[in-house]
DNA sequence: TCCCGACGTTAACACCGTTAGCATTGTTAA
DNA sequence: TTAACAATGCTAACGGTGTTAACGTCGGGA
């Protein structure tokens, strides 16, 4: 026989065709210039080809998402196991998880459904600046009256928006409003108040 | 005269009924369901109406991104000034923060981009939970040789991969690749591997 | 040789954001 | 009172999107 197995072979090839070009598409013009049809343009088939691979669009853009999960799990396990002590592996692994959301910036971003929509106008705004203001007030509160009058105010205000904001959004995406999400905030809050 | 205050005043109650019909249309469906057509049909007016009260559809998003950082702003502030000393009111702002984000959730996830694309699917994927089991196993490890050894890991990953993210989503969304992101993250990482 | 099933196509449906062009209407000036 | 004008809101279209139904064609098996 051998005849439905180079059918499968020459389907499993259009496939890699179809992630190959959306791909590229994402690469270049970021995900939202990411359509079907543009696919099928690059790959010279019709549009219901696409859909013989492939549900629907969402499937293609998990299929990448699920790439991205496993490339910075690869990652991280090599960073890990290059390094003997626990605490060590924890901020190298960091280190890593910074290096990979930006030198893979667009799978980092469909990964965590960073849409970058209207904060393009805002930022800068003076309601931004507002919000800034109340937070960098207390913290700098914070560190006179603490133990490090040296610390760096506005670092630690990045600090600690980046907490709260990367807490919430994890919660959110996890979308099951369990109390754990509280229990995750405190204790990082209160971690983040004594390094003041 | 007066009447082209009328006017003004009438104008100014159109782009009200719009973005009215914004807001009632994204609380119900989600962002992802607001479009420009149905605007129209909720006021009963034409299409290019709302083009003569807003530019394009994201300003409009935008519109409703500056009035959430304003509503959350007002809140931080409510919160501060109910508080007398400093790092009371960087643990209260955390909370209040955190209510913010999920009694008002379509205005958090306008403000921050948070698409929430196919993260459906892959949520408690196999790629996922490798990950989850990387960083874990560092934590689990770290807790146990530390000072601490009554913590709970499954928290102390969660605070860890939370602390991750939020500081390269708010980089990424500021978009300027400063070197003080870095900072940030050695910052916070070191000041939570101090709590393990 | 005939039939069947798989593959790939065209063409459509129902949406979307955006804009050009036109009609109507209320206001002002002659 | 009437003519000119500016503002207002309309219809209709353009070019795009995801998705699918219906049809043709062609290779393999009976």
């Amino acid at each position: 026989m051998g005849i439905i197995e180079r059918r499968q072979r020459q389907k499993e090839e259009v496939r890699g065709l179809i992630l190959e070009a959306a791909w590229k598409i994402a690469r270049e013009e970021g995900w939202q210039a990411l359509s079907i049809r543009r696919i099928a343009d690059s790959i010279e088939y019709s549009i219901p080809v696409i859909y013989a691979h492939f549900a629907n669009k969402e499937a293609i853009l998990a299929e990448f998402t699920r790439q991205g999960f496993t490339m910075l799990a690869e990652r991280l396990n090599e960073t890990k196991t290059a390094h003997p002590e626990a605490r060590q592996q924890l901020e190298a692994m960091a280190q890593t998880y910074w290096e990979f959301a930006f030198e893979q910036k667009e799978y980092y971003q469909l990964m965590f459904g960073l849409g970058i929509p209207a904060c393009e106008a805002v930022r800068n705004s003076p309601e931004l600046q507002h919000l800034s203001a109340i937070m960098t007030d207390s913290i700098g509160q914070a560190i006179a009256g603490g133990p490090y009058p040296g610390a760096d105010t506005f670092l630690k205000f990045h600090t600690y928006w980046s907490i709260l904001h990367g807490i919430v959004s994890i919660q959110m995406i996890k979308q099951d409003s369990d109390p754990l999400g509280q229990l995750i905030l405190r204790d990082a809050v209160s971690g983040f108040i004594k390094s003041l």
